[in-house]
DNA sequence: ATTTTTGAACTGACCAGTCAGTGCAAAATA
DNA sequence: TATTTTGCACTGACTGGTCAGTTCAAAAAT
C-alpha cells in the first residue's frame, strides 16, 4: 500500500507507463511531427502493446496535449525557479534575464526533442490542440514578460521597451540559438553557448548604459 | 508561336499552374504541417486536378521542397540587397545588420505562411528534404555570418563575438518576434516591431560602447 | 479482488500515386 | 483556305496500401 499505490490520484505503475509512452512520444514526433508518427510507433518505442496506449489516453491527441502539458510545466517551473532565486541573492532584472537564459538553455539541452517538438507546432493554426498551446505559449512567456516590467518599473530597464516584443524576441533568441547549437554544432559547451546570447542582451537592453 | 509556347524551356501556362500550387501549397502546410496535408487539398485550392500536380511535380515532398527552395531563394535575395544598400550608402556593419532585421520582417510581413511552414520543419531530423533544408537555411544565414564577421574584420565588433551563434540568435530573435507579432497582435505595425528589435541590437553588438 | 496490461484481429476512413483519356492551339499538309 | 496531325497540359476515377481507433478474452501485477 505504502509504495505502490500514492494517494494522490494514479498509481505508480500507470504513472510509469504513461512516462514511458511521453518519452517515446517526444523524441518521434520532434523527428517525424504529429501527423507522420504512428500510434504503433509509439508503442513499439516505448515497450509497450497498443492497447495499453488507449487504455491510459482517449487518443493520440489527447497524448500529444497531455505531453505538452507536461513539458512546458517543467520549464515554466525551471524560469520562475531561476528569477526567484536571483532575486533572493539581490540581483538586478539584468541577472535574472541572464539566469533565465541559463536555464532556457539548461532545459533544451535536457530536453532538445521536446522543445524542436514545441516550436514546430506552436505556430500551427487550425489544430485541435491549439488552444492548449496558446495558453501554455503565454505561461512561459508570461514569466519573461513580467521580470522585464518588474526591470522597467524599478526603472532598471528603459521606459521606452516593447514588453511584450521584447520577451518574443528573447525567447526567440535562446530557442533558435539552442537549437542550432544542438543541431549543428553539439560540440560547443553550455557555457560557450551562454557567453554569446550573455553578450547580446547587454548594454541596451537594460537603461542607457 | 509568340504568346502560348514560350521557347526556351516552359510554357507560360505550366510555369502559372506551378505558381498556383506553391501558393495553394503553402498556405495548406503551415497551417496543418506537410503531413497533415493532402495531395486532394492541394489541387482543390489550386483550383487544378489532381493529376495535374503530379504533371507538374514528381510528388508530394518534390513539391514542398521547390517550394522551400523558391521562398528561401526570395528571402536570401533581399537580405543580400539590404546589407548592400546600407553599404553604398556608407552605413556601418550596425546599419546592415538593422537593415537586414527590417529586411526580413519585410519578408515575414508578405509570406507569412512560408515563415511558418520554414520554421515548423527547420530542426526536424529524418525527413526526405532534410538536407535540402540545410542548403537553404545555410544560404540565409550565412547571409548574416558574413556581415558580422565583416563587422569584426574592421573593428566594428567585438573581436569575443561568436560569429555562428550570434547570427543564429538574431535569425530567432526577429523570426519569433515577427512570428508574435503576426499571431498574437497583428494590428501592430511594421516600424513598431523593428523598433523594439533595433533596441535590442544596439549597444552591446558593437564595440565597447 | 481489482487494476492494469497484453496482443492480435478487425473496421472503415483516408490518401499518395497512377493512367487512360480529353481538349485545344499550333504546325503540317493538301 | 480547309483539313489533319501532333503533342502539351490537364483531368478525375481508380488502386493498393496505411492507420487511428475498437474489441475482448486472457494474463500479469498489486
Amino acid at each position: 500500500m505504502e509504495s505502490s499505490s500514492a494517494r494522490s490520484g494514479g498509481s505508480t505503475r500507470r504513472e510509469a507507463t504513461r512516462q514511458k509512452l511521453y518519452e517515446a512520444a517526444v523524441t518521434l514526433i520532434a523527428e517525424q511531427g504529429f501527423s507522420a508518427t504512428t500510434v504503433d510507433e509509439i508503442a513499439e518505442r516505448a515497450g509497450v502493446a497498443k492497447g495499453t496506449v488507449y487504455y491510459n489516453f482517449a487518443s493520440k491527441s489527447v497524448l500529444f496535449e497531455e505531453l505538452l502539458r507536461h513539458g512546458v510545466g517543467l520549464l515554466t517551473a525551471s524560469l520562475k525557479e531561476a528569477a526567484e532565486r536571483t532575486a533572493h541573492e539581490g540581483g538586478g532584472k539584468v541577472d535574472a534575464l541572464d539566469a533565465m537564459i541559463r536555464a532556457g538553455l539548461v532545459f533544451i539541452d535536457r530536453y532538445p526533442a521536446f522543445t524542436q517538438l514545441y516550436v514546430a507546432e506552436l505556430w500551427r493554426t487550425n489544430r485541435a490542440w491549439q488552444s492548449t498551446l496558446m495558453v501554455v505559449r503565454q505561461e512561459a512567456v508570461a514569466v519573461v514578460e513580467g521580470v522585464l516590467r518588474e526591470g522597467v518599473a524599478a526603472g532598471e530597464f528603459s521606459e521606452e521597451i516593447d514588453v511584450q516584443l521584447t520577451a518574443a524576441a528573447l525567447v526567440g533568441m535562446v530557442l533558435v540559438a539552442a537549437l542550432d547549437w544542438k543541431s549543428f554544432q553539439p560540440q560547443r559547451s553550455l557555457d560557450d553557448v551562454h557567453a554569446a546570447l550573455s553578450r547580446l542582451l547587454q548594454g541596451r537592453v537594460s537603461g542607457r548604459v
